[in-house]
DNA sequence: CACCAGGCAAGCC
DNA sequence: GGCTTGCATGGT
């Protein structure tokens, strides 16, 4: 059984014999686009307003400079702590492929996002590359987000929906997001106007969830499933982008493969884990250059 | 210089 | 329904 301990300490929180869970695995598996790794291998980055340093040592972590409060209120939630990923991962290691992709990125947990975040961030992910995804999110914070002060540094929350609302497209083109300025201004406008409600998506059944979320222009059927798992804690979806495809592709078919095959083959085989199965096979895939 | 990057929408048949 | 093409910007 894991045993792992909250401590508050030097107002920091510690946390020990954490299960699972590996900074590098959980940030470079390509869910969150706004924390980087700093020189002495921590993380730093922000959500839900708050700003965080985080370091981990073995299988101890430290949040650090975080009240009590916070830690429950936002960060606990945030890494999924209350989940058992190592249940998940023996129910889906029933075959090579999954077995070596859940052993490579064995710390991997999918981190419960705000949702509006989500929406902006996948939009802004298509047809593009994750380095100048984060970049482009970065400037859209600088320039339209709020200051936050944390351990002696300033950083930016992600701007909300009314402060986008007001935007002109070329205001908005300082970001360098291209031709999906249109795309974040529709989403803010459509939210910040109350013609679609955030609360209301949340109550609803996942394919209704998506379906409300299809009516945002930039949102089809990768970004919303993108938002369903990331943004709305459906750990069922499965998005298939051209990473996927080629690995399913290449481990499970053995040609090429439509989109729909693809994600036909991952609910019969991966069933309500989808969403975590296609992290496994993200982070796998990508830093061993599978299927390529 | 082409070609592509966590796709999508619009325009075709 | 499925299939093509243009789309902004930046990197190789």
């Amino acid at each position: 059984m894991y045993t792992m301990e909250i401590k508050y300490e030097g107002g920091n929180i510690i946390l020990t014999d954490v299960p699972d869970f590996d900074l590098r695995h959980i940030f470079d598996c390509g869910q969150a686009f706004r924390f980087d790794r700093e020189s002495d291998g921590s993380y730093f980055g922000a959500a839900f307003g708050h700003a965080l340093k985080i370091s981990q040592n073995g299988r101890d972590v430290m949040l650090h400079s975080t009240t009590e409060q916070e830690f429950n209120e936002i960060w606990y939630k945030f890494f999924d702590l209350d989940r058992d990923y190592g249940k998940i991962k023996s129910s889906l290691a029933h075959d090579d492929v999954m077995r070596q992709a859940t052993e490579y990125g064995y710390g991997i947990r999918i981190l419960k996002q705000e949702l509006w975040e989500t929406i902006i961030s996948f939009i802004i992910s298509a047809s593009n590359n994750i380095p100048r995804i984060k970049g482009i999110i970065e400037r859209l914070c600088a320039n339209f987000g709020n200051e936050i002060s944390y351990m002696g540094k300033t950083c930016f929350s992600f701007p909300t929906p009314e402060r986008l609302a007001a935007l002109t497209g070329s205001e908005l083109s300082v970001i360098r997001a291209g031709f999906r300025d249109k795309y974040i201004l529709d989403a803010a406008r459509k939210i910040a106007g109350g013609e679609m409600s955030l609360d209301y998506i949340r109550s609803l059944p996942t394919p209704e969830a998506k379906a409300e979320l299809m009516k945002i222009n930039g949102v089809g059927n990768k970004v919303s499933d993108c938002i369903l798992l990331f943004g709305l804690n459906r750990a069922d979806s499965f998005p298939v982008d051209v990473w996927i495809r080629r690995i399913m592709e290449h481990c499970y078919f053995g040609r090429e493969a439509s989109i729909k095959e693809v994600s036909e083959l991952a609910c019969e085989k991966f069933g309500e884990l989808g969403g975590f199965a296609q992290q496994y096979l993200f982070f796998w895939a990508r830093d061993n250059k599978i299927g390529t």
